[in-house]
DNA sequence: CGCCGTCCCTCCAAATACAA
DNA sequence: TTGTATTTGGAGGGACGGCG
């Protein structure tokens, strides 16, 4: 999972508050891979945290996010941008998917005959959920109730929902005096070093918290 | 009407963890 | 060690709306 980054799924300009943009060129993405991967995909284990690592554990195991998407497009035909704002909300901006998670995701669960395309004005695919969703969400409808749990307890965790804001305003914090020192050049190599290493010190024990925060989602 | 910003989707390359 | 599954960031592009 992503503690809420700087990342900007498809966040517009305006949305950035600050005004500043943080990392890349245009708010547009991609795709995960290909969609190959049709067998045993709901078998559940609590053991499997695959993907992008780094220490950080994902907020869902392998399949979930699929049931996620199902229960809500089940609730109201969606569109894949629209799905990531659901889950993004629903889970207090602590995990936003990347469309490169949710556009194959939504093509694989179509390929299954658990969902229906159909585009929509503006050329979006807006799906809903068929018969064969429907009762495959039914038979996991234990999955589904540890997802949405894990959302609660995410939501609980997040103190008023301030907490992203705050980490940013660190950042920013942060940067801008990064950025002021070394464009000044106040810093001498050894004082370079130093800063390296309480930034990987500091990464560290982020990481720390996390999995920390992770391993109590998922109790 | 043209420019610009935003929304939405697709494709590609790559990183990472885990299983075989 | 290799293959697989998952996820990410970057890039490209069509459609649409607002504004000068």
């Amino acid at each position: 999972m992503r503690i809420h980054s700087c990342r900007h799924v498809y966040h517009s300009r305006h949305e950035d508050e600050h005004g500043h943009q943080c990392c890349h060129s245009e708010g547009r993405h991609g795709r995960g891979e290909d969609h190959r991967h049709g067998k045993g995909h709901h078998e559940h284990s609590e053991s499997r945290h695959k993907g992008r690592g780094r220490g950080l554990r994902r907020l869902f195991d392998h399949g979930d996010l699929h049931i996620m998407v199902l229960s809500l497009v089940a609730k109201k035909p969606s569109y894949g941008y629209e799905i990531i704002k659901d889950i993004q909300e629903a889970s207090s901006g602590l995990y936003v998917p990347s469309p490169g998670v949710i556009y194959p995701t939504l093509t694989l669960l179509e390929e299954q005959g658990f969902l229906e395309s159909e585009v929509i004005e503006r050329n979006r695919k807006s799906f809903t959920i068929t018969q064969e969703g429907v009762e495959h969400l039914q038979q996991n409808q234990e999955t589904e109730a540890i997802i949405f749990r894990k959302l609660a307890k995410a939501r609980d965790m997040q103190h008023g929902g301030n907490l992203a804001e705050d980490i940013e305003v660190a950042v920013h914090r942060f940067k801008a005096l990064l950025r002021h020192k070394m464009v000044l050049k106040q810093l001498n190599e050894d004082q370079t070093r130093q800063i390296a290493q309480i930034i990987n010190d500091a990464v560290k024990q982020i990481e720390q918290v996390n999995t920390l925060l992770t391993n109590n989602i998922d109790d």
